[in-house]
DNA sequence: AATGAATGAGAGTTCATTCAT
DNA sequence: TATGAATGAACTCTCATTCAT
């Protein structure tokens, strides 16, 4: 309920929210118990009263904290990139990277409807004002096609999250349990991706390249298969 | 716990479901109780057992079923379409429309990663499994670009999903609260989401609009947002 | 919550009732536990939320109940008087016999203020309503003096809730516990108090003992039930 | 737990008890928690175990301190009295006065039947010796009937109590619910009880009065019920 | 087929109290 | 003297599920 006023109280707290994040990655929300957690941080149980309202109280302030590390992630992904495509394709680098660390926000964010609408609409909504934004500069400058940003930052967000939840989260093994090393997304399915979202937006890059005739998927570093070349390559032939 | 062998168990387990889907919608999964259910379907709780064999057996049967309904409309409104381009558009109306009328999937199945894993999995595989076929076809005959149909299957799925959850679910207001009456998406957003949509698989008669530049947005009539109009130039060459 | 629907929810709720009764004066409202009263009543804990829908309730249903029975035996107790100083006597003696016998209305009732004003509040006023329309109407033949029937109502409630607690309820002992046989009003005292009410009161038969300087105590033996024949004989006599 | 021994520690335990007051006034013992307390206090929750062992010590300790104040106005406001027909009146109108200022005493005791048997009986008890006291020397002097002290003092202590609850506590509404400004008792109420004690007490200027059939009670203002002119007849003759 | 009473484990939360600083 | 973090037992209440009728 109220900020630690010693350095003893923000470990406490500290520890409350990285045992709180963990159990509810593993048993989400609705099944993680307070004593679940205040064991897993080895505090008593009325410890917990001491920094969080509530169970509610404490959902909120992880989901703030864990979207506010995303974005921040997702941002210095884009940074990184040279030019309008690198940077889209980093910043999705980056969410998918964040969601396999972080398994908990994601998972939360899905089971939040009912628990907090408040908190789950305020998480997609700073994600997709960061999208919307620099879709908005991005076509101010013709580096993408003259799409409507805000639909296509909905569209964006959708994207990154079913493919994050179908390659990042989910097991490989197909009998739905959840498997405990989350992978992160595989070269060519990331590529894959990336493209149908450059051919969404009409990203410059992508159309260049399809112009040129350049094979565009050299220009990232850490592609592990082989299997990826091919991924944009027919955008020319299409047009 | 088993199939009901008269017409009066079948009217009772039909009046569960019905009065579980209710209540889902409006309280969630988690939430719902049994007791809640019964009572909104004016049976005795005993009566349940009759027929599921515990909560997570209901669930599944619902979602089941209210995922064999909406690909069937989706299929249906797929069907309508003249080209393929029609039928991605008339796909998504009806998914729109579905979510419309049974929210009560929407947000269960958000829920569900927890609740039943294996019911989360089905739900989505199915519905990516109907766009992976129509896009394998649709690829085979030259209709859409050369996209990986399962990656593509899995990113249209993320934006209809979020697009239904936008502007499908969520109340217009910014309370944070759902409001009663859910709306279908406005009809700009939809044009320039099947256009986002269109543009990224390279749908034949989209890509041909993008080149001539016409405007087909005069088919149909209640487009509000000026960003809106090269969106789905192709139609007008299709009709 | 809801009312019983069969004999056998009915005999449940009954012992419920019973073991608060018992609980609560034993050891007060809000030292009850709800674990305690089921136990005592030999239900599981849930079985108390099928009757009650919390222990407020429980605690106003409780209250209402002894309040219409202690109010039924004080009226009982004044209809059998031959005279309005009988009457009083005889509403007195039910009501410190009914709280030797339920002491938890009485104890409950003074931990009422923070618990359920209402409650409390109905309860008094119950009680009050019933001396004040006696008084009112021997006011108005002339049995006692021209007294405010809804002071002295208060009045008289005072008089009997002190002298129930101090007499009735308190042990012997002076060490300050509570022994397990509540003591009905001796004789000697309860006659002091009789007779005081009626000097209050204007009592006509307590007046005219005044007058011819009678002592009106010395009428009546230390027998507490079957004496009382004699108790206010001399009122004919005086008048 | 031990006494003060510096200013600053005499300063911190007064303002706990002023703390502790106000918040038992507001909601009693059971609902009062210590963190309430301290927090109103504006000191830690650790000073408090420095100047109480317990809550039920911190409960003792008001209690003994509100019962040895309204006991001092009790015992002023008597010797303020001309006569004993006028100590009775002063008394009484101290009490009440106190219990206006002072819900916390009223309110606290009432609740204390299962938190401090000791302290709620020697709060009465105190309060009663100091009645009896006054009455056996008074009628001693002859100045009120032959009463028995004990009994009489103990149905004094009821009526001030039920009447101070009812004029002095309840708020005037309705509704239940306490209000903040406690009003003291009415006048003509005041005056009705007054005279009622008297009465029953054979007050000697009461009883002359009463044979005179004088009407004093012109004496103070605000007097509005017509039932109330004979009450205190004895004040006339005695001024 | 249907009822509704009964169960009991387990949830979130509060609170008087202790203790290291 | 004063702080505030920490404790853990105990509380009220909910719920999926079972069972006698």
């Amino acid at each position: 309920m109220n900020q630690p006023r010693t350095k003893r109280g923000e470990q406490t707290k500290a520890k409350l929210l990285a045992a709180a994040e963990a159990v509810f990655a593993e048993q989400g929300y609705q099944a993680a118990s307070i004593s679940r957690i205040t064991e897993r941080a080895r505090v008593a149980q009325g410890t917990f009263y001491l920094y969080f309202s509530s169970k509610l109280d404490l959902f909120e302030q992880l989901v703030d904290d864990l979207n506010r590390r995303v974005r921040k992630a997702m941002s210095d992904g884009a940074a990184r990139g040279a030019n309008r495509a690198e940077a889209e394709r980093e910043g999705f680098r980056e969410f998918f990277a964040f969601t396999a660390e972080h398994p908990a926000l994601y998972r939360v964010v899905r089971e939040a409807e009912y628990v907090s609408p408040g908190a789950m609409r305020r998480h997609y909504e700073r994600i997709v004002e960061g999208y919307r934004d620099g879709l908005t500069r991005a076509r101010a400058a013709g580096e993408i096609g003259d799409v409507d940003p805000e639909v296509a930052a909905w569209a964006l967000m959708g994207v990154g999250e079913m493919i994050g939840m179908r390659y990042v989260l989910w097991p490989t093994g197909d009998d739905g349990a959840f498997g405990s090393g989350a992978t992160p997304v595989p070269d060519d399915v990331f590529d894959e991706m990336v493209a149908f979202v450059q051919r969404a937006l009409g990203t410059a890059a992508s159309t260049a390249a399809a112009a040129t005739g350049q094979d565009p998927t050299t220009q990232h570093s850490t592609s592990q298969h082989s299997t990826t070349e091919r991924a944009t390559a027919h955008v020319k032939e299409d047009s």
